[in-house]
DNA sequence: CACAATCATTTGATTAGTCAAGTTATAAAA
DNA sequence: TTTTATAACTTGACTAATCAAATGATTGTG
C-alpha cells in the first residue's frame, strides 16, 4: 500500500484546493445572498442569455436535472426568468439579478484572482493555466478504461 | 463587464476539471460499488487508523456533521466499525472494506494517474504539482477579506 | 384527425455536503 | 452528590447534484 505516483498526488492536491476554496467562496459570497454554484449559473446566463436549459447544463457542467432544480431555486429568489418558447424554455436574467451581478462580478473576480496574484508571478500563473488547461481538455475527450 | 484575470480563468479551469474528472471517477468506481467520496474516506481511514471522527473530518476537509453522515452510510453498507471509545468515538475497517480496497486502490490510482500521464511529460506533472501546493498551502492560511 | 416519435424539462429516490441547535459522555466544582 | 462545563457526535432544515423514469410540447405520418 501506500504506493503514490505523482498524478496521483496531484490529483489529491486539486480536489483538496478546489473544495477548500469552493467553501471559501461561498463564504465571502454570503454578502450578496448568493453561493458559488449560483453566481456560476447567474454569469453564464448573463453572458449568454437568452438561452435554453439544456445550453445552459452544459456550460456548468451539470446534467438536465440539476439545471432544472437549480433553476426553480433562482426563480424562486425573483433572479430569473424561464418562458416557455416553442418546445424549449428560454432564460434571463431579470433587474434584480442584474444589479447584484454588477456589483458581485467584479468583487468575486478580484476574490478567485488573489488565490494565485498572492503567491505566483505573472510567468508561473501562465504555465499553471497552460497546464491545466491540456489536462482538462484531455479528459474531455478521454473514455471510461474498460472492465 | 467579460473582464477576465488569468487567476480567475484558471480558477474556473480548475472548478470545471475537478467536477467533471470527479465525475468520471465516480464512474469508474461504481465496478467496485464505490464512490468517490467513500473511496476517499476508506482510503484515509486504511492509511490512519484507528482515529475518530474530528481527525478524519479534518483529512477529508469535511465538516463534522458531514463527516457524520457519510459514516453511517459506511456502517450500513458494512465498511466500517465505530466504537463508543472513552468519550469520542473509533473508527476501524472492516475486513470486507479491507479487500474492496486492496483490490480498488492500485486501479483507481492509475485511474487518477493517467488524467496526468497521457498529456504532461514528468516535468510538466512536478511544476503543475509544486505550483498548485504552493497555491493550496497559501489558501490555507488565507483569511476572508473584509466587507 | 389520431397516434407515434422525439426533444426538453421535471420529478422521485439517493448521495453528499453545510450550519446551527441538540444530545451524550466525561470531568471538575460546589 | 447534584450541577456545570466541555468536547464529540448527531440531527433538522437546507443547497446541490446524480440517474432514470415520467411528463410536456411539437412535428410528422398513416
Amino acid at each position: 500500500m501506500r504506493n503514490n505516483t505523482i498524478g496521483s498526488l496531484i490529483w489529491l492536491r486539486l480536489m483538496r484546493f478546489t473544495n477548500q476554496s469552493n467553501q471559501m467562496s461561498n463564504d465571502f459570497l454570503k454578502r450578496f445572498d448568493l453561493t458559488t454554484a449560483q453566481f456560476d449559473v447567474l454569469m453564464q446566463i448573463s453572458v449568454y442569455q437568452p438561452l435554453t436549459q439544456m445550453e445552459l447544463a452544459e456550460k456548468v457542467t451539470v446534467t438536465q436535472g440539476g439545471i432544472s432544480r437549480m433553476l426553480v431555486r433562482l426563480e424562486n429568489e425573483g433572479y430569473i426568468v424561464r418562458k416557455q418558447d416553442w418546445k424549449t424554455k428560454t432564460i434571463r436574467l431579470t433587474a434584480k439579478a442584474e444589479a447584484i451581478l454588477e456589483q458581485a462580478m467584479p468583487e468575486q473576480l478580484a476574490f478567485q484572482t488573489s488565490f494565485f496574484d498572492d503567491v505566483l508571478n505573472h510567468e508561473e500563473q501562465t504555465t499553471l493555466y497552460t497546464l491545466m488547461t491540456r489536462v482538462h481538455k484531455h479528459s474531455q475527450k478521454k473514455e471510461l478504461p474498460p472492465e
